[in-house]
DNA sequence: GCCAACGTTGGC
DNA sequence: GCCAACGTTGGC
């Protein structure tokens, strides 16, 4: 993070497929919190870099059959290298990453608020003021990305 | 299950 | 440094 915007406040998205970590799975953790693991993505890995404390993410199912927001998050400890990238049993496991060279990191994430209802993939791409997200946009992978404020407050209206 | 889009790898 | 081959993501 530059120093320039470091003091803003940023909005965040973090995909997670719910076969692998679902937000009922967040709900059911102690303290409703957990750690972002297993991210291998360049991008992604930097933008989890970028986090501060107390900023707030949605937390959006992939792969599903109804892809979806389905809540929010708080970032509750900056980025801290990913140890499952170090452990050979893990399906997250790189080679290339080592305990003294960290290659991969992960955040912590404590539950905020979970919708009453998905907010599925389908009606966001209905609604123009979500145009630019990547989210929206055919072909994007991108499993952690950051989120205008404009977009957090249209995203949040749809919900209500 | 299909397949388009994308990121990564590795030969040259 | 190019780029083809490959593996993965993720919506449908």
């Amino acid at each position: 993070m530059h120093s320039s915007n470091s003091n803003l406040r940023q909005y965040w998205l973090l995909k997670s497929e719910p076969h692998t970590y679902s937000i009922e799975d967040l709900q059911n953790a102690p303290s409703q919190k957990t750690v972002w693991e297993g991210v291998r993505n360049y991008q992604a890995r930097n933008y989890l870099r970028e986090m501060q404390k107390g900023e707030e993410a949605f937390f959006y199912h992939s792969s599903c059959a109804q892809p979806a927001i389905m809540g929010t998050v708080l970032i509750t400890r900056t980025a801290f290298p990913d140890p499952s990238a170090c452990d050979p049993t893990s399906p997250y496991y790189d080679p290339k990453s080592s305990l003294t060279l960290p290659r991969w990191f992960m955040v912590e994430v404590q539950l905020k608020q979970k919708f009453t209802a998905p907010l599925p993939l389908s009606l966001l791409k209905e609604n123009p003021a979500l145009a630019k997200m990547p989210l929206v946009q055919k072909g994007n992978r991108l499993s952690v990305m950051p989120v205008r404020p404009a977009e957090w407050k249209a995203i949040l209206t749809m919900f209500n």
